[in-house]
DNA sequence: TTTCGACTTCGATGAATATCGATGCGGAAA
DNA sequence: TTTCCGCATCGATATTCATCGAAGTCGAAA
């Protein structure tokens, strides 16, 4: 099953206990949320105007080396927080706000809390 | 500082893009939530009437050893998700709904996303 | 006090991961 | 074609982590 769906069929964390199969599900994206260059790399492509970024500008932002940046990434983009584009010589990141809008629904909205 | 009051000055991500610090703290309560044992640990807390739980329901729920169950409330509960209270022999453990819900903010409201 | 049960902590181990330098690849320019 | 640049992949390494058995703690009961 694809991780998005299954993201859609898992309910909140109050509502009914997760199965085994939502869990690992649902954790898969927070084990990628659980680092904290990610998290800026997330919140970079996130606030952009435009809605994308390009690697060297993401590099850029870190003392971190290029294969890293590119690990997280891909590592993002395997969970489906991110997608990406090339265009010439660059390749594009851009956000997936279903994927973020899920998870804030799994948590619970604040105003449920 | 404390991570509670860390969360509470991470604006979301879409807003502007977190700091080295703010990231780090954040990142240290995803990472707690990307572990499928934990997640569903939270999830059993969450939709318990009364709002807690043994520490024995919660090993009974898994085939793992009350060790490893052990373990894992614990870190849920150093990053501030769970909170203890021994009475008697037993422990009964408390979801921290402050903490789930500025994730959640931190991620977006589904209704802005 | 001794015993017992619920739970935590400790120590060890195998697996996963963050990081990097070196290398590969694809496209553009010369 | 050759060269160069942006980015991904590979291989290696040091660290982190999930898990468990053994041992320790704490409170209640006997």
């Amino acid at each position: 099953m694809e991780l998005l769906q299954l993201l859609e069929c898992s309910p909140p964390l109050a509502r009914e206990p997760l199965n085994a199969e939502q869990a690992a599900g649902v954790a898969r994206v927070f084990k990628a949320l659980g680092d904290p260059v990610r998290l800026r790399i997330l919140s970079i492509v996130a606030c952009r105007e435009g809605g994308e970024v390009c690697v060297c500008d993401i590099t850029g932002a870190f003392e971190l080396s290029q294969p890293t940046i590119s690990h997280h990434l891909k590592v993002l983009k395997e969970v489906g927080l991110l997608t990406s584009e090339r265009r010439a010589s660059w390749v594009y990141y851009r956000l997936v706000p279903e994927t973020l809008g899920e998870l804030s629904a799994i948590l619970g909205t604040p105003a449920v809390v």
